[in-house]
DNA sequence: ACGCTTTTGGTACTTTAGTATGAGCCTGTT
DNA sequence: AACAGGCTCATACTAAAGTACCAAAAGCGT
Protein backbone atom coordinates (compact mmCIF):
# COMPACT_ATOMS: atom_id res chain seq x y z
CA UNK A 1 0.00 0.00 0.00
CA UNK A 2 2.45 2.90 0.64
CA UNK A 3 4.56 1.53 -1.61
CA UNK A 4 2.07 1.95 -4.53
CA UNK A 5 0.83 5.24 -2.79
CA UNK A 6 4.81 6.31 -3.13
CA UNK A 7 5.40 5.21 -6.83
CA UNK A 8 1.99 7.05 -7.65
CA UNK A 9 2.84 9.89 -6.39
CA UNK A 10 6.19 10.77 -7.55
CA UNK A 11 5.08 9.21 -10.99
CA UNK A 12 2.68 11.85 -10.80
CA UNK A 13 4.96 14.62 -9.72
CA UNK A 14 7.34 13.41 -12.72
CA UNK A 15 4.47 13.38 -15.20
CA UNK A 16 3.49 17.41 -14.16
CA UNK A 17 7.02 18.38 -14.58
CA UNK A 18 7.27 16.67 -18.57
CA UNK A 19 3.81 18.59 -18.84
CA UNK A 20 4.94 21.44 -17.63
CA UNK A 21 8.24 21.46 -19.59
CA UNK A 22 6.39 20.38 -22.70
CA UNK A 23 3.98 23.31 -22.29
CA UNK A 24 6.50 25.93 -22.11
CA UNK A 25 8.54 24.94 -24.48
CA UNK A 26 5.55 25.01 -27.18
CA UNK A 27 5.19 28.66 -26.73
CA UNK A 28 5.69 30.63 -29.76
CA UNK A 29 5.82 27.28 -31.83
CA UNK A 30 2.90 25.83 -32.69
CA UNK A 31 3.44 23.95 -35.88
CA UNK A 32 4.23 20.28 -33.39
CA UNK A 33 0.99 20.51 -31.24
CA UNK A 34 -0.04 17.13 -33.22
CA UNK A 35 3.45 15.87 -32.49
CA UNK A 36 3.50 16.56 -28.22
CA UNK A 37 -0.31 15.91 -28.31
CA UNK A 38 0.50 12.26 -29.77
CA UNK A 39 3.42 12.03 -26.80
CA UNK A 40 1.00 13.50 -24.21
CA UNK A 41 -1.15 10.48 -25.29
CA UNK A 42 0.77 7.44 -25.93
CA UNK A 43 2.61 7.88 -22.06
CA UNK A 44 -0.41 8.22 -20.46
CA UNK A 45 -1.46 5.57 -22.25
CA UNK A 46 1.41 3.59 -21.07
CA UNK A 47 1.37 4.70 -17.71
CA UNK A 48 -2.56 3.89 -17.11
CA UNK A 49 -1.88 0.44 -18.45
CA UNK A 50 1.41 0.26 -16.37
CA UNK A 51 -0.54 1.13 -12.94
CA UNK A 52 -3.33 -0.96 -13.53
CA UNK A 53 -1.19 -3.61 -14.21
CA UNK A 54 0.27 -3.22 -11.16
CA UNK A 55 -2.49 -2.87 -8.52
CA UNK A 56 -4.26 -5.81 -10.14
CA UNK A 57 -0.77 -7.68 -9.64
CA UNK A 58 -0.71 -6.59 -6.06
CA UNK A 59 -4.43 -8.07 -5.79
CA UNK A 60 -3.46 -11.68 -7.18
CA UNK A 61 -0.76 -12.01 -3.95
CA UNK A 62 -3.69 -12.10 -2.09
CA UNK A 63 -5.50 -14.86 -4.00
CA UNK A 64 -3.27 -16.94 -4.89
CA UNK A 65 0.40 -18.46 -3.30
CA UNK A 66 0.73 -20.38 -0.08
CA UNK A 67 1.59 -18.68 3.62
CA UNK A 68 4.62 -21.08 5.19
CA UNK A 69 3.87 -18.76 8.55
CA UNK A 70 0.49 -19.99 9.21
CA UNK A 71 1.46 -23.73 8.89
CA UNK A 72 3.87 -23.16 11.43
CA UNK A 73 1.61 -21.23 13.52
CA UNK A 74 -1.03 -23.98 13.37
CA UNK A 75 1.99 -26.56 14.28
CA UNK A 76 1.31 -28.92 11.37
CA UNK A 77 3.91 -31.12 10.93
CA UNK A 78 5.42 -32.36 7.76
CA UNK A 79 3.51 -35.28 7.52
CA UNK A 80 0.59 -33.79 8.55
CA UNK A 81 0.82 -31.07 6.10
CA UNK A 82 1.82 -33.87 3.27
CA UNK A 83 -1.48 -35.59 4.67
CA UNK A 84 -3.60 -32.33 4.27
CA UNK A 85 -2.18 -32.24 0.54
CA UNK A 86 -3.12 -35.37 -0.20
CA UNK A 87 -6.75 -34.94 1.02
CA UNK A 88 -7.69 -31.93 -0.86
CA UNK A 89 -6.46 -34.02 -4.27
CA UNK A 90 -9.76 -36.01 -3.68
CA UNK A 91 -7.89 -39.51 -1.86
CA UNK A 92 -9.00 -41.77 -0.03
CA UNK A 93 -6.73 -42.81 3.96
CA UNK A 94 -6.08 -45.88 2.08
CA UNK A 95 -4.91 -44.05 -1.34
CA UNK A 96 -3.13 -42.08 0.63
CA UNK A 97 -1.29 -45.01 2.82
CA UNK A 98 0.13 -46.65 -0.22
CA UNK A 99 1.28 -43.09 -1.50
CA UNK A 100 3.44 -42.72 1.29
CA UNK A 101 4.17 -45.87 2.31
CA UNK A 102 2.69 -46.30 5.83
CA UNK A 103 -0.49 -48.25 7.01
CA UNK A 104 -4.04 -46.85 6.91
CA UNK A 105 -3.80 -46.46 10.52
CA UNK A 106 -1.31 -44.15 10.18
CA UNK A 107 -2.94 -41.75 7.92
CA UNK A 108 -5.94 -42.14 10.50
CA UNK A 109 -3.88 -40.63 13.14
CA UNK A 110 -2.32 -37.95 10.92
CA UNK A 111 -5.83 -37.04 10.16
CA UNK A 112 -7.14 -36.62 12.94
CA UNK A 113 -4.81 -34.69 14.57
CA UNK A 114 -5.07 -32.33 11.25
CA UNK A 115 -8.74 -32.04 12.40
CA UNK A 116 -8.11 -30.94 15.74
CA UNK A 117 -5.56 -28.49 14.63
CA UNK A 118 -7.45 -26.89 11.97
CA UNK A 119 -10.60 -27.28 13.94
CA UNK A 120 -12.14 -28.79 11.63
CA UNK A 121 -15.13 -31.98 11.78
CA UNK A 122 -14.65 -33.11 8.39
CA UNK A 123 -11.90 -33.78 5.67
CA UNK A 124 -13.77 -31.71 2.96
CA UNK A 125 -14.24 -28.85 6.02
CA UNK A 126 -10.29 -29.11 6.78
CA UNK A 127 -9.83 -28.20 2.68
CA UNK A 128 -11.99 -25.42 2.81
CA UNK A 129 -10.44 -24.07 5.97
CA UNK A 130 -6.92 -24.81 4.91
CA UNK A 131 -8.12 -22.43 1.67
CA UNK A 132 -8.91 -19.89 3.40
CA UNK A 133 -6.06 -19.53 5.22
CA UNK A 134 -4.12 -19.68 2.46
CA UNK A 135 -2.42 -23.20 3.39
CA UNK A 136 -3.11 -25.60 -0.04
CA UNK B 1 -11.44 -12.75 -28.86
CA UNK B 2 -13.17 -11.53 -31.55
CA UNK B 3 -15.18 -8.82 -29.00
CA UNK B 4 -11.15 -7.55 -27.74
CA UNK B 5 -10.31 -6.78 -31.03
CA UNK B 6 -13.46 -5.84 -32.75
CA UNK B 7 -13.72 -3.22 -29.30
CA UNK B 8 -10.00 -2.22 -29.59
CA UNK B 9 -10.41 -1.29 -33.20
CA UNK B 10 -13.83 0.91 -32.75
CA UNK B 11 -11.69 2.71 -29.68
CA UNK B 12 -9.15 3.55 -31.44
CA UNK B 13 -10.80 4.47 -34.29
CA UNK B 14 -12.59 7.17 -32.46
CA UNK B 15 -9.99 8.35 -30.02
CA UNK B 16 -8.51 9.28 -33.60
CA UNK B 17 -11.17 11.06 -35.02
CA UNK B 18 -11.37 12.93 -31.41
CA UNK B 19 -7.80 13.93 -32.21
CA UNK B 20 -8.20 14.86 -35.79
CA UNK B 21 -11.07 16.98 -34.40
CA UNK B 22 -9.53 18.99 -31.61
CA UNK B 23 -6.11 19.26 -33.70
CA UNK B 24 -7.97 21.25 -36.37
CA UNK B 25 -10.23 23.19 -33.75
CA UNK B 26 -7.13 24.38 -32.35
CA UNK B 27 -5.49 25.91 -35.51
CA UNK B 28 -5.07 29.86 -35.16
CA UNK B 29 -6.02 29.27 -31.23
CA UNK B 30 -2.81 28.50 -29.00
CA UNK B 31 -4.05 29.63 -25.63
CA UNK B 32 -5.82 26.54 -24.78
CA UNK B 33 -3.34 24.67 -25.38
CA UNK B 34 -2.45 23.15 -21.70
CA UNK B 35 -6.48 22.57 -21.71
CA UNK B 36 -6.38 20.36 -24.74
CA UNK B 37 -3.21 18.32 -23.47
CA UNK B 38 -4.94 18.18 -20.30
CA UNK B 39 -8.13 16.11 -21.94
CA UNK B 40 -5.92 14.08 -24.22
CA UNK B 41 -3.79 12.70 -20.73
CA UNK B 42 -6.54 12.07 -18.70
CA UNK B 43 -8.67 10.61 -21.66
CA UNK B 44 -5.49 8.53 -22.52
CA UNK B 45 -5.17 7.85 -19.17
CA UNK B 46 -8.37 5.77 -18.66
CA UNK B 47 -8.52 4.55 -21.93
CA UNK B 48 -5.03 2.82 -20.87
CA UNK B 49 -6.38 1.90 -17.28
CA UNK B 50 -9.71 0.13 -18.70
CA UNK B 51 -8.36 -1.93 -21.85
CA UNK B 52 -5.64 -3.07 -19.24
CA UNK B 53 -8.52 -4.28 -17.19
CA UNK B 54 -10.39 -5.60 -19.48
CA UNK B 55 -7.77 -7.82 -20.71
CA UNK B 56 -6.67 -9.46 -17.30
CA UNK B 57 -10.15 -9.72 -16.93
CA UNK B 58 -10.74 -12.06 -19.39
CA UNK B 59 -7.50 -13.70 -18.35
CA UNK B 60 -8.94 -14.14 -14.69
CA UNK B 61 -11.96 -15.63 -16.36
CA UNK B 62 -9.58 -18.53 -17.24
CA UNK B 63 -8.49 -19.03 -13.50
CA UNK B 64 -11.21 -18.17 -11.49
CA UNK B 65 -14.82 -17.17 -12.36
CA UNK B 66 -17.62 -20.61 -12.81
CA UNK B 67 -18.25 -22.26 -16.01
CA UNK B 68 -22.20 -22.25 -16.64
CA UNK B 69 -21.76 -23.95 -19.89
CA UNK B 70 -19.84 -27.11 -18.53
CA UNK B 71 -22.61 -27.68 -16.02
CA UNK B 72 -25.01 -27.73 -18.93
CA UNK B 73 -22.76 -30.28 -20.62
CA UNK B 74 -22.45 -32.43 -17.53
CA UNK B 75 -25.89 -32.98 -17.23
CA UNK B 76 -25.88 -31.15 -13.63
CA UNK B 77 -29.70 -30.24 -12.14
CA UNK B 78 -30.13 -27.38 -10.13
CA UNK B 79 -29.95 -28.76 -6.72
CA UNK B 80 -26.86 -31.53 -8.06
CA UNK B 81 -25.25 -27.96 -8.48
CA UNK B 82 -26.55 -26.57 -4.84
CA UNK B 83 -25.31 -29.73 -3.26
CA UNK B 84 -21.92 -29.69 -4.49
CA UNK B 85 -21.62 -25.89 -3.56
CA UNK B 86 -22.52 -26.95 0.08
CA UNK B 87 -19.83 -30.08 -0.13
CA UNK B 88 -17.06 -28.05 -0.70
CA UNK B 89 -17.95 -25.66 1.96
CA UNK B 90 -17.56 -28.97 3.92
CA UNK B 91 -20.63 -29.21 5.22
CA UNK B 92 -21.90 -32.97 6.06
CA UNK B 93 -25.01 -34.44 4.05
CA UNK B 94 -26.96 -34.30 7.29
CA UNK B 95 -26.41 -30.04 7.54
CA UNK B 96 -26.64 -30.00 3.99
CA UNK B 97 -30.20 -31.27 4.06
CA UNK B 98 -30.36 -28.89 7.52
CA UNK B 99 -30.28 -26.36 5.04
CA UNK B 100 -31.93 -27.03 2.18
CA UNK B 101 -34.85 -27.99 4.11
CA UNK B 102 -35.17 -32.22 2.89
CA UNK B 103 -34.36 -35.20 4.66
CA UNK B 104 -30.62 -36.63 4.43
CA UNK B 105 -31.61 -39.91 2.17
CA UNK B 106 -32.20 -36.65 -0.28
CA UNK B 107 -28.87 -35.34 0.08
CA UNK B 108 -27.70 -38.85 -0.37
CA UNK B 109 -29.30 -39.58 -3.76
CA UNK B 110 -28.25 -36.26 -5.42
CA UNK B 111 -24.56 -36.56 -4.06
CA UNK B 112 -24.76 -40.46 -5.47
CA UNK B 113 -25.94 -39.16 -8.85
CA UNK B 114 -23.33 -36.26 -8.66
CA UNK B 115 -20.51 -38.46 -7.80
CA UNK B 116 -21.49 -40.57 -11.10
CA UNK B 117 -21.63 -37.14 -13.10
CA UNK B 118 -18.19 -36.05 -12.03
CA UNK B 119 -16.83 -39.40 -12.32
CA UNK B 120 -15.68 -39.20 -8.98
CA UNK B 121 -15.64 -41.86 -5.90
CA UNK B 122 -15.18 -39.43 -3.06
CA UNK B 123 -16.91 -36.36 -2.24
CA UNK B 124 -13.51 -34.68 -1.79
CA UNK B 125 -12.41 -35.47 -5.26
CA UNK B 126 -15.51 -34.55 -6.40
CA UNK B 127 -14.48 -31.04 -5.58
CA UNK B 128 -10.99 -31.36 -6.53
CA UNK B 129 -12.75 -31.95 -10.27
CA UNK B 130 -15.26 -29.58 -9.91
CA UNK B 131 -12.88 -27.15 -9.33
CA UNK B 132 -10.16 -28.20 -12.42
CA UNK B 133 -13.52 -28.10 -15.02
CA UNK B 134 -13.94 -24.51 -13.25
CA UNK B 135 -17.76 -25.19 -11.89
CA UNK B 136 -16.41 -24.14 -8.26
C1' DA C 1 22.09 -40.31 27.92
C1' DC C 2 17.74 -37.94 28.63
C1' DG C 3 13.67 -35.60 27.45
C1' DC C 4 10.70 -34.14 23.76
C1' DT C 5 8.28 -34.37 19.44
C1' DT C 6 7.23 -36.82 15.42
C1' DT C 7 6.01 -40.73 13.10
C1' DT C 8 4.35 -44.92 13.06
C1' DG C 9 1.00 -48.65 14.12
C1' DG C 10 -2.66 -51.17 16.48
C1' DT C 11 -7.50 -52.30 18.47
C1' DA C 12 -12.11 -51.29 19.13
C1' DC C 13 -15.90 -48.55 18.31
C1' DT C 14 -19.05 -44.76 16.42
C1' DT C 15 -20.33 -41.96 12.86
C1' DT C 16 -20.57 -40.40 7.98
C1' DA C 17 -20.55 -41.52 3.34
C1' DG C 18 -21.89 -43.93 -0.45
C1' DT C 19 -24.58 -47.82 -3.22
C1' DA C 20 -28.62 -50.11 -4.81
C1' DT C 21 -33.27 -50.20 -5.49
C1' DG C 22 -37.86 -48.79 -5.57
C1' DA C 23 -41.43 -45.47 -5.44
C1' DG C 24 -44.49 -41.28 -5.24
C1' DC C 25 -45.01 -36.39 -6.72
C1' DC C 26 -44.56 -32.32 -9.90
C1' DT C 27 -43.67 -29.98 -14.09
C1' DG C 28 -42.83 -29.00 -18.79
C1' DT C 29 -43.16 -31.15 -23.39
C1' DT C 30 -45.14 -33.79 -27.06
C1' DA D 1 -53.27 -37.70 -21.66
C1' DA D 2 -48.80 -39.69 -21.65
C1' DC D 3 -43.89 -39.33 -20.94
C1' DA D 4 -39.42 -37.72 -19.44
C1' DG D 5 -36.75 -35.51 -16.11
C1' DG D 6 -36.10 -33.72 -11.74
C1' DC D 7 -36.95 -33.84 -6.72
C1' DT D 8 -38.24 -36.17 -2.94
C1' DC D 9 -37.92 -40.06 0.54
C1' DA D 10 -37.22 -44.76 2.40
C1' DT D 11 -34.88 -49.22 3.50
C1' DA D 12 -30.96 -51.99 3.79
C1' DC D 13 -26.57 -52.52 3.02
C1' DT D 14 -21.26 -51.86 2.48
C1' DA D 15 -17.46 -48.99 2.83
C1' DA D 16 -15.01 -45.22 4.31
C1' DA D 17 -14.00 -41.82 7.81
C1' DG D 18 -13.20 -40.43 12.24
C1' DT D 19 -12.48 -41.04 17.63
C1' DA D 20 -10.21 -42.73 21.70
C1' DC D 21 -6.47 -44.69 23.78
C1' DC D 22 -2.32 -46.80 23.87
C1' DA D 23 2.49 -47.71 22.74
C1' DA D 24 6.91 -48.47 20.44
C1' DA D 25 10.56 -46.77 17.38
C1' DA D 26 12.97 -42.82 15.38
C1' DG D 27 14.86 -38.19 15.28
C1' DC D 28 16.67 -34.20 17.61
C1' DG D 29 18.54 -30.79 20.68
C1' DT D 30 20.80 -30.17 25.27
Amino acid sequence: MKKTILIFGSLAFSLLLLFQISKYSLIGKDFEIEGVLAIVAVVFFIVGVYLNKRSLHTEKRLEGEIDLEKIKALELSKREYEVLVEISMGYSNKEIADKLFVTESTIKTHVSNLLVKLNAKRRTQAIQIAKELRIL
